[in-house]
DNA sequence: ATGGATGCAAACCATTTGCAGTGTA
DNA sequence: TACACTGCAAATGGTTTGCATCCAT
């Protein structure tokens, strides 16, 4: 790691604990390496990795805190998960090119067509990752049904809930 | 299902079973109604609920069949799963908005960014879906290390192993 | 007839959860 | 000190697999 990439993540620490302090939560050294973990890494590691890279510097971890890190910090926003690991994969009988517009409420997909005759630009930094042999779209957001809902009655629909310092 | 579906689904029924016999594998019952239940909705359904559209007109089969048939066409490139649910949920601490390029092969990914001053367009037929709140590009292709790889000794790779047929 | 396909039940494995003990605030 | 957080271990649940049987070819 050069003294730059030690630099940007010593800030990005202090930003998180900045964010937990903000939002209530206990600044652990659990928290504080894991959060680590993944920041460091433009691998997009899975839960093993991380895992193994923790233990790395605190050998007592366990798994399972890991997962609830991960996933907290996932719905506090501070970091993404790739895929809905706890959705159940799902099947698609419409296999000419098209894209997906999915709710994040109720799980409703549909599909749609890009614009055959202006296919994307692909940028030149991905065609120094390799050669794109699909493009995908998904838009995510809500269904004109969920959103009717939300109007009624407002929900936040979090993982784990956040807990009453937010209120107070 | 309008008299108009009905001749679509049996059109997409009888493709299915040419495509079977063109590979060599055996018609059954159980296939043309597991793949039928896929082909006749564009609920993107997840294997429970096919399961049971299945049992309704197949009170007999095995979940088990039903996810043995799904992986098959998905490896023969009759359907498509939404998502690979048999890779672990990764994470991400790059939270700001990007894209992502993935290596079909060794499971690589690298973040892009789009261009910022021109956002992807968004079609009419999703606004009426809803409302979009956050766009996101995968491009899937081989990473240019496994291209490499791929030039000096080919290989397919398979859920279930294609069998002799393809060869004779 | 014969080997691929199915059904059953048990195995798998990533992920989640209950609970008692621990450490942050 | 109090309560959130952790570690442990057991449970969960979607998915896969071994094997005997069945049926499409």
């Amino acid at each position: 790691m050069s003294a730059d990439d030690r630099a940007v993540s010593k800030k990005r620490l202090d930003q998180f604990r900045e964010a937990c302090r903000r939002i209530g939560l206990k600044i652990t050294h659990q928290r504080l390496v894991i959060y680590s973990v993944v920041a460091d890494t433009a691998e997009h590691p899975d839960v093993e990795t991380i895992y193994k890279h923790v233990r790395r510097r605190l050998p007592s971890v366990s798994l399972d805190t890991v997962y609830r890190t991960l996933w907290l910090l996932v719905d506090l926003g501070i970091i993404s998960s790739l895929w809905p690991q706890r959705e159940r994969t799902r099947f698609d009988a419409n296999i000419s090119a098209h894209h997906h517009f999915v709710c994040t409420k109720c799980g409703m997909i549909r599909d749609f067509y890009g614009d055959e005759r202006r296919p994307l630009k692909i940028p030149d930094a991905v065609k120094a990752f390799g050669h794109v042999e699909r493009t995908h779209m998904e838009f995510r957001g809500l269904c004109s049904r969920c959103s009717k809902k939300e109007e009624s009655h407002p929900t936040g629909q979090n993982r784990n809930k956040i807990k009453k310092e937010n209120e107070a």
